[in-house]
DNA sequence: GATATTGCTTGCAATATGCAAGTATGATAC
DNA sequence: GTATCATACTTGCATATTGCAAGCAATATC
């Protein structure tokens, strides 16, 4: 798919970049669910189908949000990973959860989490970038 | 348009309530650009369909996220504006900023507005808040 | 070598978008 | 007051995107 740039603003860039309704959901089972493979997209909540779950991946390496790492244990299954492009969504991502769990009763949100990105923001950062770094899961997806 | 909630996660939460390709651009114009008209939005450079607008519009109003308040002074223009609900997504917005001003070597955001949500983001929105709640406008839309 | 798993691709119906034209209401000029 | 204009939409229709189901190719497992 070919999109021409609509314009300079650096709104319209991100949304142009990964404003469709399903990219950050994958963005995010990389942040924090530690996701990697192609199946595990699959699997989260929202079911996204399989031809735009396709799609999207391609999609966000060509733009260099992610990046697709070949498996030599088993070469069916290439790990995807967030380069530092993606990761530097992160700051972006918690100012979505806070506003989402101040305004969605039914969040499901830790409190704890919250909590953190609005008092302990520059913290939660760190501790989240260093635990992405060495492969730790900060969530687990139920 | 019905859509039924995907999922409890805060960020499919926020992707449902304005993830589509033009909300974002309708609150960064009035958050940043001081635009209140139904005109004023169709005159944005990324070019919004008049169709799409009003269905966006409606919908961010259902949300909570807009209101629509009627005008005395020439009943055919109702003007639009932010609620608090809405407000709430300046954190979010500036990060967008700043991440697109890092990758986007085109970028329109002003480098030392750049500058200040990076290094003096507290105060930057305490100024941009009292700027919204007097009706100032932070940036004249060329 | 046969079967199962995994990561896709393909075909097609349903939905959403984009464009152009039309309409309704209120303002302005005479 | 009437004609004209401005503004905010709505409507119709062609095109693009999505969502679902089935299929396929490569690799792994038995």
């Amino acid at each position: 798919m070919k999109k021409s740039r609509r314009s300079d603003c650096p709104i319209n860039f991100a949304l142009q970049t990964f404003g469709d309704t399903w990219s950050l959901l994958i963005i995010r089972d990389l942040m924090f669910f530690g996701k990697t493979y192609y199946g595990d997209f699959l699997k989260s909540d929202e079911h996204i189908a399989t031809n735009i779950l396709a799609d999207r991946l391609a999609r966000l390496e060509q733009v260099g949000i992610i990046r697709k790492i070949p498996n030599i244990k088993d070469k069916r299954k290439d790990a995807y990973q967030l380069t530092e492009k993606g990761v530097d969504l992160l700051p972006m991502l918690l100012e979505i959860i806070v506003w989402s769990a101040k305004y969605d009763s039914k969040t499901a949100a830790p409190k704890d989490f919250v909590a953190q990105a609005k008092n302990n923001r520059e913290k939660l950062i760190k501790q989240i970038k260093t635990a992405l770094k060495q492969g730790e899961v900060l969530f687990q997806p139920k």
